[in-house]
DNA sequence: TGACAATAGGTGTTGTAACACTTATCATCC
DNA sequence: GGATGATAAGTGTTACAACACCTATTGTCA
């Protein structure tokens, strides 16, 4: 008999609909994914926000990205993205400067200490996914990711 | 042609993997729906983890539960349950009172006002669910629930 | 039975998230 | 070409999360 998510949670009455039950699956099961690997990341330094404004900035021009552009392309919601950047900065993982064209603007790029943290976290992050989906195979994998983006495109 | 997740953060490379896609499609998905039930959830006064408190407690014997038994339950690692059962206390959700047996635990359980929200909130919470999963159908629902539960068996 | 580990709860502090508001620059159009 | 709206960025403030540390009570075992 597999473990269920009502085991986990310890909950006795049944779940109010399968709906429900996909709901709180996904919120448990991403919040385990995600402090584990916010854990992996923390010795390097970063947070899970971070790392993705890293990845972000490495696809990008040499230029940089303004910030909207860099908060729209973000995983999940980040209402302030100036202290991020401000605190990355700090860090020296990226740098800022202003535009000349449209001084409105301020494009964020990645220094070379952010390139390099990159670099070196790159195998520990393709062992960290590779551990969790484990045994699932790919056939599934497809699965789950088609399901996700009908998911996404249905809840707008 | 589906919108893909690839499309959705504008990013040009491919994903690594599989593996890293259905992480970042996991991570994305939830954060949506999480943000939209939070959003449904802030009419009310309370926040998700906060809902999530009151239910674990209508399932709980009417003297209530302790701390870490709440905690244990929670969909998501909480590390400071003591100050979130303070603020739900000072909003006259739930009531605390010390165990007269073993005057370590502290047992906190629902108050009138905690459970009547429960009440007003539970069809809200109901549309939002199908809301979000509309068109699914149960076949894949289930599918989702099951690859959910496998990777969290894999991922210790 | 008294020392000591284990358990339950709380506190102090720091950093971060969230939201509303403000400032600077640019585009538009009469 | 100057008023006005739109866009980009930053700021002030509050609440919350995270982590390490502390206190009180109980169990256990020499």
């Amino acid at each position: 008999m597999n473990e269920t998510l009502r085991d986990e949670i310890r909950q006795k009455r049944p779940f109010d609909s399968l709906e429900q039950e996909a709901f709180l699956g996904l919120v448990r099961t991403t919040g385990l994914l995600t402090d584990q690997f916010e854990r992996m990341l923390k010795a390097y330094g970063v947070t899970f926000p971070q790392y993705n404004v890293l990845r972000i900035l490495r696809g990008a021009p040499r230029e940089g990205l303004c910030r909207n552009e860099i908060r729209d392309r973000m995983l999940t919601r980040m209402p302030d993205m100036t202290r991020l950047l401000d605190r990355m900065e700090g860090a020296g993982l990226v740098s800022r400067s202003r535009d000349d064209e449209d001084r409105r603007l301020v494009r964020t790029y990645l220094t070379d200490e952010g390139r390099r943290l990159l670099d070196q976290v790159a195998d520990k992050v393709a062992d960290e996914h590779r551990a969790r989906f484990r045994g699932l195979g790919d056939e599934r994998l497809r699965a789950l990711i088609e399901v996700l983006t009908e998911i996404r495109r249905e809840s707008v």
